[in-house]
DNA sequence: CTAATTTGTGCAAACGATTGCATGATGCTT
DNA sequence: AAGCATCATGCAATCGTTTGCACAAATTAG
């Protein structure tokens, strides 16, 4: 089936040598003659030559694989980042592997050992990110090593993320200028990088305001749209509920729009919503979604900017990017007149 | 660093066969002392011994991966599909590589060669799917192949893919039952396995039904969202413009959306709306989308144990399973009272 | 007490590619 | 004609595993 130098060497009559360095070396540099070069390559269509990357890696220590970790590849801010790494990595002659943790820390462990046992070149992960002793470890090791929308700051790794606290801020400080005061904050998995610097950022800009935080507004568990759903519900139920829900991640938002129709609650004339993410399909809902958007090819492109450098110079200095979110606002925000509030409270 | 056998080996003063039997085979087979294995065991964790598998797939000629290949990564029908293959992939004991070909056919056949370079122990491939040689390529190669979603029916390979034919006839179907007769089709990429199919059933609803195929009312060249806002576009210009538009995938719809909402046409009341694939934010849009399901899991299931079924018996029968899809009435069609046509074509 | 078996381990040849060093054949100087 | 570059190619070690075969020591059988 497929051939080897070996066989071609032995069809053509010259060594292993020679047909390696024609197939895979700039063959000028050996000074092989014209005549040889011809024979060679011509053999090697014939017996339909692959190259086994197996064998290679092994001898030079060096696969050109970049392993990636992400916590679910169906979200679609996971796969925009996926797409936009596999394009910045292909530009730089790497091939990729990904996994998927499903947010579930012991599949990411299991994950990381794969992808080391395949001897990758460098890694890029988004970790689930309740943990970081296993993270530790492949630093320790040296090996190049970047992570992405899920950092550590007790960690002294390359790091790339939107500044979620400054996400936070604006979406809040949105609704708190469109006159809310009572703002619920569903979260997304706790102890993850991304959901406690979200939930900063929400308890910031409440303080900010003067606004106490009222910690039966702060509800949820994990990212995906059933907690969306369910958080809902039970914030529909409160006396008085919220009047506006800031949900961590774009599922959540699915779900908090499942229960609101399902009660027959109308965004944003009853209830008004804002979430973090902003995938294509946000502006298309009803209604269309005010949102907070990460810049995810920016992303992409440093995080691999970051660990090119790192493969290169292991011992440079380690950086953390932090990148700037933008506010797109729609129509799920609705302006509350001031006494609506005022005169529930008394 | 990472230490090999060798090391283990020097170590503890035995001998590299040894070491390798006690932490890979089942070391009873081989009747390796209790204190051998322990002591092995023991310095093969201090020494944070971690298996190479590029030098254990060049000997034993079999690297328990899986080379998965798709057009789009961040479509979500296709990040669905490839969850769903990791999963099943994943009992299975096999780890997977993902390929984005972006639709682009010369990237999928540098993909699918990366993939036999890697030495992968089978492919499962979403092809681009207008041209076949280099799929036929591996199939003579005797490398276990299944397609998925995007078959061929001229050759003889295992594929799993839904019943597109009767995916279509179901949704336009649907439109007729409701009273619409101009009913447009935006086309995906013309040529692909998925487009035809999904054309053919719109065809063959619209001969069923009597009524006469427009030209006109069909066309579109991509499963992107681009595709889908500027042929609805096109389509609003026509006079008398369609009842109703039927869009072959997710994508294609939410351009379709934005096209009407920019136009001002409200759907279902003015034009009605029906698409192929059904991922999880069509039910949350504005209008919730009527749309054609696909059953992902099954899909994903099938194709692996195609794939399972190859890799153990080269020379089976070959297999093309065809699956049910499911037609989920939301709220983007209209009932047209049937005068309404009538006197429009008067 | 010898012969046969079992037990525990090691030797060495693969798998396929890369590359520093060596070598024999030319051609060029002086 | 002798010495020296240059050209074109080959040798052989190496990367880390796996595994058939061999073999000494210990055990059991007869």
């Amino acid at each position: 089936m497929s051939s080897t130098l070996k066989d071609i060497a032995e069809k053509t009559g010259f060594s292993i040598s020679t047909v390696s360095r024609v197939l895979h070396d700039n063959s000028k540099k050996y000074k092989i003659s014209e005549k040889t070069r011809v024979t060679v390559q011509q053999t090697a269509k014939d017996l339909g030559y692959r190259i086994n990357t197996l064998a290679r890696g092994l001898r030079l220590q060096k696969t050109n694989e970049i392993g990636v970790i992400v916590p679910d590849i169906a979200n679609p801010f996971f796969s925009a980042l996926i797409k936009s790494l596999a394009g910045e990595l292909r530009k730089g002659g790497y091939n990729f592997i990904v996994y998927d943790t499903d947010e579930d820390i012991s599949i990411e462990r299991s994950a990381i050992k794969s992808l080391l046992e395949k001897r990758v070149d460098g890694l890029i992960i988004a970790s689930v990110g309740q943990d970081f002793s296993h993270i530790q470890k492949i630093r320790d090791a040296s090996i190049p090593l970047v992570m992405i929308d899920r950092c550590f700051d007790a960690l002294d790794i390359d790091s790339v993320s939107v500044d979620n606290v400054k996400g936070s801020l604006f979406a809040v400080n949105h609704l708190i200028k469109e006159g809310h005061t009572r703002i619920a904050f569903i979260q997304g998995l706790p102890g993850t990088y991304a959901n406690e610097t979200r939930l900063q950022g929400y308890k910031q800009a409440l303080h900010d305001a003067g606004i106490a935080i009222d910690e039966h507004l702060i509800g949820g568990d994990d990212f995906r749209s059933m907690n969306g759903y369910l958080e809902t519900k039970h914030l529909l139920t409160l006396s008085p509920p919220p009047t506006a829900i800031f949900t961590a991640g774009d599922l959540i938002a699915l779900g908090a729009l499942e229960a609101c129709r399902e009660h027959c609650i109308n965004i944003p004339a009853d209830i008004s919503l804002v979430t973090f993410d902003d995938p294509v399909f946000t502006s298309y809902l009803s209604p269309a979604l005010t949102a907070i958007e990460q810049p995810i090819g920016k992303m992409a492109e440093m995080a691999v900017a970051l660990l090119y450098r790192r493969m290169k110079n292991p011992d440079d200095e380690r950086t953390k990017v932090l990148l700037e979110p933008t506010l797109n606002v729609r129509n799920s925000v609705a302006r509350l007149v001031p006494q609506t509030n005022t005169m529930h409270s008394n």
